[in-house]
DNA sequence: GACTGTAATGTGATATTGTTTCATCCTATC
DNA sequence: GATAGGATGAAACAATATCACATTACAGTC
């Protein structure tokens, strides 16, 4: 069971960022194992990358990070392991940045989730959408239309960045 | 007044697509007018091409295009015109593929639309979608999240592609 | 007509994101 | 230990997007 701490849509920079961490590399081993997949040591690495933080980060961050720590991964070796992490549901991809993020949310099922993306200090949330997505699938039907994949993103400023003015908030914090 | 036609979501490859060019010219004059902005003659070649199917085109087509024409232009000529035709609301950026298309529905306001791009013929339609905008103004409220630009996309199967089977329609039409 | 300020465009280089291809390496199973 | 399949590595390439700076077009003003 995470701690109360980790529901936290939008965690403050002072929050302890070992614990969603942990939770997020608990539930992919879960969500591998279910699904018959590996949690290979390569993808290990890359989630871990992914969930340090809940920033949403793109392949070539990832491939930098791991470069810092020793480990120079070609492209390819990063996109299949986020190809992995993708099909089993561990994290997401921010379609309007090009980027990943981590699942920390635990969200179970099909995916009914709305992405909140912070533009000022690029936190990245979910939050349910069921009611979005049945609105969605009556829009479609009524277009005739046979919906397969749904991108529901929302950018604007986070709780903490209304609160803070303009910027104060800048980047770093997990 | 464009015919009824130009309003039909998914139009067949039939139909006298000159008609919906001419009518998203027509009433990008009016936007970039009414905005006090210019539709200068680069931009007017870049909205013909995007404007010349109800297809996604991305940047680099549009350059291969014109420069079939014997027009060769920089790339970032093209984002420009782009970024011009964008902010004139003329044409809509498709965030899952890194592509733009015209609008051929004279929505008005303030672009509440859904966006259905068919995966089989690559036709994007968009919809009115203001129930959906409403429940994630609410989801966003709920979130202490103040949003500023919404992405909501579709991928699936258009009515015609559904009816086709698997893959007749592909690709060529208007 | 010359001057000035601003928007638009051109040019070349470069950054960022993602894929293809083919070879190699594990590892589980027989 | 053979071998089959999934996972990884390496190099090149392809697609998408931006930066920095020079130049041009044009409207308003003197």
């Amino acid at each position: 069971m995470p701690s109360r701490e980790t529901a936290n849509l939008f965690p403050p920079p002072s929050h302890n960022h070992l614990i969603c961490l942990h939770a997020a590399v608990d539930r992919a081993e879960r969500a591998f194992q279910v699904q018959g997949l590996k949690l290979t040591a390569l993808r290990r690495k890359v989630l871990q990358e992914i969930a340090g933080s809940h920033h949403a980060v793109g392949a070539y961050d990832i491939i930098d990070r791991l470069a810092r720590k020793g480990d120079r991964l070609a492209p390819i070796s990063v996109y299949r392991a986020i190809d992995a992490l993708l099909a089993a549901g561990v994290v997401h991809r921010l379609e309007s940045r090009n980027a990943f993020f981590a699942c920390h949310t635990s969200h179970t099922g099909a995916g009914n989730q709305v992405i909140l993306a912070c533009e000022t200090c690029g936190l990245v949330a979910e939050v349910n959408g069921d009611a979005i997505f049945q609105s969605l699938a009556k829009a479609a039907e009524g277009a005739d239309f046979k919906p397969q994949r749904r991108v529901v993103e929302m950018t604007g400023l986070c709780k903490h960045c209304q609160a803070d003015g303009t910027e104060a908030v800048a980047g770093i914090g997990a």
